[in-house]
DNA sequence: GTCGCTGCAAAGTCTTTGCAGAGAG
DNA sequence: CTCTCTGCAAAGACTTTGCAGCGAC
């Protein structure tokens, strides 16, 4: 009966149509397409995480130990791949963002306050009531997002 | 038809109120109270607006500038309303965490992207949702947000 | 009086920017 | 070749902390 959808295991997007997409927007912009900017990419598709600028770095130093990657150009690049709606980047409680591959379908965010784990959901009577509520109160709706917060199944025993 | 709830002018709960609430607070953690602290609820109430620890400072400068309170006093007092839940802090999209008093009813948050207005507002079908779709995957739910971005009705026109 | 609180300034984080050399187109 | 990118380090923005004196209880 349940219409809730968790955790897009099964990529809908990928990499290789990803990367195609990224090449076209950078042509169209009259950027360059560089290993950085390919490794970074890669990296945040590859983990299913949801990453801060720090741990993606991390990660590229680990998987590409001969590129010295510089946390900047981490940085502007995720700042490019925002403006260009390719991820999505979450700002919870504490300090920092993280980031995420936007080119997936829209969900919402479980987060366990224990172990910090983020299981993704979607469900359809929520996205339509917010469309709802936003046309009732006169709003242009443009995005969104939820966050619920508390303990996960495996913190609870 | 519509069960939204916007805007909590009718405060809920009166300033004599809080204020005991907060004197409790501190009495039972052994704390003392401080004009600074009474000042910084004080003011936090009077704004109906989400306020960030900078602008909190800012108001309080303007309206008791006999009293050199500094930046460092709003960061600690925000960090002891939080955690004794009293204030609630935000974090979108920008940097840095904005405030409000939480003890008003809960709601959700309509952000303008314009304007950067917010605009609070409470559906029982979301909130009944929510709960039951963190029943589904076991979750216990300890609190929630929900921010919708777009354009209101102001800068539409 | 005691012990927590405050303002100040210094130190920390996290993020952005300036610059000169490297590299894509 | 040109013009953007990159790494580095320095600068910024925001937040926290150490400390000596102040003030609530």
């Amino acid at each position: 009966m349940s219409n809730i959808i968790t955790n897009f295991n099964d990529k809908t997007v990928k990499y290789t149509q990803l990367l195609s997409d990224f090449k076209i927007l950078l042509k169209k912009n009259s950027l360059k397409f560089t290993i950085q900017r390919e490794v970074i990419l890669e990296t945040l598709y590859k983990s299913d995480k949801h990453l801060t600028p720090e741990s993606l770095h991390h990660l590229i130093k680990e998987n590409f130990p001969e590129l010295k990657t510089g946390i900047a150009t981490v940085y502007r690049t995720l700042a490019l791949l925002e403006d260009s709606d390719m991820v999505t980047s979450l700002s919870f409680g504490a300090q920092g963002k993280k980031y995420e591959l936007g080119a997936k379908e829209h969900h919402d965010h479980m987060i366990c306050t224990t172990c910090g784990d983020i299981t993704e959901f979607v469900d359809e009577e929520i996205e339509n009531r917010q469309d709802s509520i936003a046309h009732e109160l006169g709003f242009e709706i443009s995005d969104h997002s939820m966050q619920i917060y508390g303990i996960c199944k495996n913190c609870k025993n």
